[in-house]
DNA sequence: ACAAAAGTGTTTCATATACACCCATGC
DNA sequence: GCATGGGTGTATATGAAACACTTTTGT
């Protein structure tokens, strides 16, 4: 900020919030996580999670505390998509919100934490009529998502630590929406640094056993 | 924003500011426009031109009337490249600030009111010791700018309305800092959208005269 | 023995890169 | 007539997409 002169004091103020978009996978669908709301302001309709921005943290900080209030997890991934700052975004009052988005693996979740917040995972192709500007919120989060699903290995977020190379193959496809090639596919992965192959085998999906992969961030 | 039961006004607020780079080219480097402080906080480093967002504005349109106040343009290329939360980022108090890049021509810019604001044209690779965290915020923008140049035809903001491909190839060079071989950059160009051949020839540059091109934004 | 998912290479096509000469004009 | 920047095509290399069969094991 650099406007001269004037002491900051007499400038307006104004409520600053956090959004989130809180992605997860189950089976084959790209889920996120919306609380349905009985309260004002949008009382009735579905919104993201929220929460507004303290003084004592910084605003990065308040996103990762308002998923932790949430979900119990503390080492969530989570990018920043924008600020949001229309006049009338909010019914309410005059609020400026910060979207980020994250991800997690649905399973780390405490389901019981979810019913109190009266939350649930939402298929991100049928989402249900949302408050807010929050459809803008997800649409952007989306998008980046299916640009970035390998490119910036987002897609190790929301996997178990040790995956199949079918599992992973599956996110991406439910991701992007876009069916892929097996062997194509998996020429393309075997560059990503940090994938690493282990000695497990999952016996789980197949008779004959898959083996099982790893995600190490490469240095 | 969802937090529910509390009342809004229970919650602290802040002030929110919009930080602008703004980026021109000048032969054959690129540069942002900042001002010189002669006054706290940080006075006697550099910082980007900023602004308070007002009550009766959204950020986006602060951000606008930022630029408008100090260029005098109004239908400046803007783009939003995120939020800024640190507690501390301004040592005058706390500041929560949304960053924006602006493109523009240099020439159409009133170099009077720069003057009074104390403005100056920097070169991007020789900047001076900045306040507040503005040197990340240039960064950002200098990584958006530099992959999206022409993906995104960021690049026709910067140029006049009509110009030559040499005028079009020597700017890419500039910001992507690499030398790009004539040939192959007019086949690549050849499809961008919206990019059009004109009857007009520009006589200034070279003795044979060269083809004017501009840019019409696709439908 | 058969169903079910795992695993594995090659060919083809499209895109990106490397590379050098003639053209038109003003001086 | 020569110096200056404008304009053009082809061959090669690299990466992306299409494509089908064998393996292992539980039932």
């Amino acid at each position: 900020m650099t406007t001269p002169l004037t002491a900051y004091s007499s400038f307006p103020r104004f409520h600053v919030s956090v959004d989130c978009i809180i992605f997860a996978v189950d089976n084959d669908s790209l889920n996120v996580l919306l609380i349905k709301r009985d309260f004002e302001p949008e009382k009735g309709k579905w919104s993201l999670i929220g929460g507004f921005v303290n003084d004592n943290e910084s605003v990065d900080e308040a996103a990762r505390r308002v998923l932790q209030e949430l979900t119990g997890l503390n080492d969530v991934f989570v990018r920043q998509i924008g600020a949001f700052g229309e006049i009338d975004r909010d019914p309410g009052a005059r609020v400026i919100s910060v979207a980020y988005f994250a991800l997690l693996n649905r399973n780390e979740v405490d389901e019981k934490v979810l019913k109190e917040y009266n939350a649930d995972w939402v298929n991100v192709n049928t989402l249900p009529p949302l408050g807010f500007d929050h459809p803008g919120m997800i649409s952007k989060a989306l998008s980046v998502m299916r640009r970035k699903i390998l490119t910036d290995a987002l897609a190790f977020n929301l996997l178990p630590e040790y995956f199949t190379l079918t599992q992973l193959q599956t996110l991406v496809e439910t991701v992007t929406g876009k069916e892929l090639d097996k062997r194509n596919f998996r020429k393309r992965i075997a560059e990503i640094p940090g994938l690493e192959q282990t000695d497990l085998i999952d016996k789980e999906s197949s008779k004959r056993g898959a083996r099982l992969y790893r995600f190490v961030h490469p240095a």
